[in-house]
DNA sequence: ATGCCAGGTAACACCTGA
């Protein structure tokens, strides 16, 4: 069996304790991170190599930046979204672990406000991801697209959708896109076993919103027909959502057959 | 309408996030 999860972290120098002991108690295989917030020189990598994790990070000063951890050696590492040469913003990698099983780490834009080019960028990264998509699946294998996708697929899943309505997660445009990328033939994983509405895998930092449940589901693993085939289970981490010094996200995981 | 919290950078204030 092989535990994949992924976790927007927050910056994973500020969250090296919650994420170490997180690794030792989770013991995933697999661990898709976002939001790293560090080149790849500052990465912290012999920590996490000492729980027998291989690294290969995307990274980017201050914002942004994508990491895969994989207690298998990860091959075939590719940095980027097709399709934008002077994006510089390290928001996509990908890679194989396990010999064949392809994984994605992936920051999609926020996008807020939307009356602004912030927007406009969200919408054109999400075609990006749509034609890469398209692309791959047509190659027959085990694919797990997981991220933070900046994407509130249904109104069920936000504490409040009225106060979402002019927030780019929620916008038809957004969610549009989401669709069409599901319906180029990937399952979510979660939903494949959990079909409860407001199960969320993020928290604002403010006015409390871990403690009154005001979430959002933004976090998500979408998979290749042929991953889903091996798919076992499925489910939302929130222990590590609870802790001092948390992330304001929590890891989304699934579970494949083989490894 | 704004800040509410948190992280990073740089510098003791401002940007970004969702």
């Amino acid at each position: 069996m092989i535990k994949i999860a992924t976790w927007n972290v927050n910056s994973v120098k500020a969250r090296l304790p919650n994420v170490l002991a997180w690794l030792k108690d989770f013991a995933p295989d697999v661990v898709l991170l976002q939001e790293i917030k560090s080149v790849d020189e500052k990465f912290p990598r012999i920590e996490i190599e000492d729980l027998g994790y291989n690294i290969e990070t995307h990274g980017q000063k201050t914002y942004n930046g994508v990491a895969i951890l994989s207690k298998s050696p990860i091959e075939d590492v590719s940095r980027g979204l097709p399709g934008d040469e002077e994006d510089v913003q390290a928001r996509y990698i990908e890679g194989t672990v396990f010999g064949d099983v392809r994984v994605a780490s992936i920051y999609l834009p926020n996008g807020n406000p939307i009356d602004t080019e912030k927007f406009t960028y969200k919408l054109a990264w999400m075609d990006r991801l749509y034609a890469h998509v398209q692309t791959c699946l047509p190659q027959e294998e085990c694919y797990v697209f997981g991220g933070d996708y900046n994407v509130i697929p249904k109104d069920d899943d936000v504490y409040n959708a009225a106060a979402f309505a002019k927030d780019a997660l929620t916008q038809p445009e957004s969610r549009s896109r989401f669709q069409a990328i599901k319906h180029l033939g990937l399952t979510d994983a979660l939903r494949t076993f959990n079909h409860k509405p407001h199960q969320y895998s993020y928290w604002d930092y403010q006015r409390g919103a871990w403690q009154k449940d005001n979430g959002l589901l933004i976090d998500h693993l979408l998979l290749s027909p042929q991953a889903a085939d091996r798919l076992k289970g499925a489910g939302i981490d929130k222990g590590p959502r609870g802790k001092e010094k948390a992330s304001d996200h929590t890891p989304v995981w699934c579970e494949l057959e083989g490894g």
